[in-house]
DNA sequence: CGACCCTTTGAAAGGAATCAACTTATGTGG
DNA sequence: CCACATAAGTTGATTCCTTTCAAAGGGTCG
């Protein structure tokens, strides 16, 4: 289950390259990372992180495996916000809001590194170039919040899910874990339909649209892109909100 | 159109304000908000403040009227992201991502206090609470964005409506700008439906139903709330997504 | 082997979009 | 001051997409 292929390495060594993507950090920096406590800890599939109305004392960093941000509606439906992946930091919003507005839950089984909330406001009272980094990256989940608002406000069913494919690929490349565009999605039809604001029914006919082109392959949560052009230009997808590259 | 009645004051006077919304900013960090050079102009209606793919070099600060943060669509359809009034700081995020990702323009005639990123850093690396005050805005930013997937991907029309009515209200109170459940709201049918992703017919026949139970009455875009707890209710409004208090 | 979860497919129902026409304000210039 | 233009609001009829309901098929694991 767990890929540990590529981004491998101690949890300090995921977060210094998660954090100098864009920008080199300092030495000084860097030697700060090296200096944290993980607690790195394995979670079965469907494990809650943190639920609604909690209060955090702790970040968590994903070292493998996928996450869900989600919500549950009044009527019982489940909405995801977001998918997290490895390197994601998904609660870091908790470093300043005391009570979530959501929960947290693993999707997959995960390897997580949970670290302190006192040692992270320490970074970045010591390092500048932590603090922006970090609050760059909570600056970047808004982003997908909002792109999120328009691929469930905006486009229809098979945009969505082509939609959700090419993101999840962009930001696993960047992890260095869909070289070759394909990668195990580990959603189930439903939970794509949770993020897609869709009936599983309507996700599945809409996968059946998508395979009937071959643009994608799809078998036992496994994702292959097949005609990778196609799937962007169906998802109407623009990367811009993902801030690649800077 | 300017209603300068409550939460008027020097650009300074309303930023202080906000930033100790939560919690008393020490007088240090007032005295250096103090000594900020902000740069106050007055825009007409549906002027551009920032444009998707511009660099910004520096923040405002909304002092009066409404703005929308905004994307178009490939089909050419607009989103609006999110409204923002006075106290508001729209493009916070600019201080960390270099590139928008969306545009910023007036919905009504706004006074507007530019600051510039300079300064802003200045302020964050001289105060630890400064810097925690700006980053919060930013992830309140980044919750109101998660609850509009849900407003948008769940709710039915007239829902949608009236949660948009539910939060204005409660973010403008907090203002002291709708202290009786009556205010202008600026904004047209067509931008309504902008934000909920409707079309402006579905918007009105929404109102339509919404005034014939006497839940609200909205003439020349003057909104008065008669039956609050009707509106929360049909909304499915929950209040936690705005972190009103901690 | 059977229970359970997930996937697949068909048929019917429902909600919003679209199309279209008409009304109501607002504003401008003759 | 009114004629006309323009933007916004209202309403009905139809179409389209997604949901819901229903049932069958497939895989996995105790």
């Amino acid at each position: 289950m767990i890929n540990g292929s590529v981004s491998t390495g101690t949890p300090s060594e995921v977060l210094s390259r998660r954090l100098s993507r864009r920008w080199d950090l300092p030495p000084s920096a860097l030697s700060l990372l090296r200096d944290i406590d993980f607690d790195v800890q394995t979670l079965p599939s469907r494990t809650s992180i943190i639920e609604e109305g909690q209060r955090a004392t702790a970040c968590c960093l994903i070292l493998d495996g996928v996450t869900s941000r989600f919500q549950l509606t009044q009527g019982g439906e489940r909405q995801i916000h977001e998918v997290h992946v490895a390197g994601d930091m998904p609660d870091l919003l908790s470093l300043h809001l005391r009570k979530m507005d959501h929960s947290l839950r693993t999707l997959s089984e995960c390897r997580v590194a949970f670290v302190t909330h006192e040692q992270i406001w320490g970074l970045c009272r010591q390092s500048e170039e932590i603090n922006a980094a970090l609050w760059r990256e909570t600056l970047i989940d808004a982003a997908i919040f909002r792109t999120s608002i328009i691929r469930v406000g905006r486009l229809p069913a098979v945009s969505r899910v082509a939609h959700l494919f090419v993101e999840l690929t962009l930001r696993l490349q960047l992890i260095g874990r869909a070289e070759d565009n394909h990668f195990n999605i580990e959603l189930s039809q439903q939970e794509m339909g949770d993020v897609l604001a869709l009936s599983f029914v309507s996700v599945n006919r809409a996968l059946k649209e998508l395979r009937s082109y071959s643009i994608v392959r799809l078998i036992n949560r496994y994702l292959t892109i097949l005609d990778w052009d196609k799937l962007v230009s169906i998802a109407q997808f623009e990367d811009t909100y993902l801030h690649l590259k800077e």
